[in-house]
DNA sequence: ATGCCGGGCGAAGCCCGA
């Protein structure tokens, strides 16, 4: 079963690129991230017309995020628990069944964070709180679950074209990579380092500054698996090329292969 | 270079992203 993870960057402006990336992946499941579009107006019937299931959580303009599956979507939650005042589309998790077994998915776009001295960092680190929680939750299930998404969060000084320039960022201040850390060493496995040694690969280049030209990117879009999940890692790639499509996504599809 | 692109909204120019 492939799984991947795809921040779209509106879906409205890229639905010819996305499907075009559809057609040649083929993923059982993928999370969508940032389709930008209220739920109703995402574009179900060109993926039903591929034979796709969608679930969606959308709103006006901004975040939204969406599970994309060639199998039925079960058991579908909106939104991250924890804060009934947060109205923004940033979770959706659902149960794909096949006859082999049943995976839980959740699509996740987790906050920017800047800048660091407004009241969008402490959002973003309590964002990460309320999902380190829920993911206790899930790991009660003792179940195969892929948490994808854009986490917003650099991991490491070798998933980042230049550490010292990102430091004071909030993808990358220490505080924020505590917070995936912490919900990591629950028990996840970043799918993308368990299958790729190899630093400074990236999975984001700014559409500004030459970014992708000259290859400064990040890696923020990260595959987390359950232990039930990780068992049966088979392998997880960046689909770098796309980033050089006609009107591309600043990010690109990450994937991960599971024995099932 | 805390906005150089690119998208949303809405019909010009500001808000937002990473």
């Amino acid at each position: 079963m492939k799984i991947a993870t795809f921040n779209v960057n509106s879906i409205k402006a890229r639905v010819e690129t996305v499907l075009t990336w559809f057609k040649q992946a083929t993923p059982d499941v993928a999370c969508l991230q940032e389709i930008k579009c209220e739920t109703n107006a995402f574009p179900a019937l060109e993926f039903e017309a591929l034979g796709y299931h969608c679930a969606i959580l959308g709103q006006k303009s901004y975040n939204g995020v969406a599970l994309i599956s060639k199998h039925k979507i079960e058991d579908v939650q909106n939104g991250l628990p924890g804060d009934n005042a947060d109205d923004q589309a940033r979770y959706i998790e659902g149960v794909v069944s096949t006859k082999k077994g049943a995976v839980r998915v959740a699509s996740i776009y987790a906050p920017n964070g800047n800048p660091v001295d407004s009241d969008k960092y402490p959002y973003k680190l309590k964002w990460m709180d309320r999902l380190i929680a829920h993911t206790k939750k899930l790991l009660t299930y003792e179940e195969m679950f892929v948490l994808g998404g854009d986490y917003n969060i650099i991991p490491t000084v070798d998933d980042v074209y230049d550490a010292k320039a990102w430091e004071n960022d909030a993808l990358f201040k220490l505080d924020t990579r505590r917070k995936l850390r912490e919900l990591v060493n629950l028990g996840l496995t970043d799918a993308f380092r368990a299958c790729n040694a190899t630093p400074h690969l990236y999975s984001f280049w700014d559409y500004q500054a030459g970014a992708w030209q000259k290859n400064n990117g990040i890696r923020i879009d990260h595959l987390l698996l359950s232990p039930q999940a990780a068992d049966r890692l088979k392998t997880c790639k960046i689909d770098k090329h796309v980033r050089a499509w006609e009107k591309p996504s600043d990010h690109v599809p990450v994937w991960c292969e599971l024995k099932l």
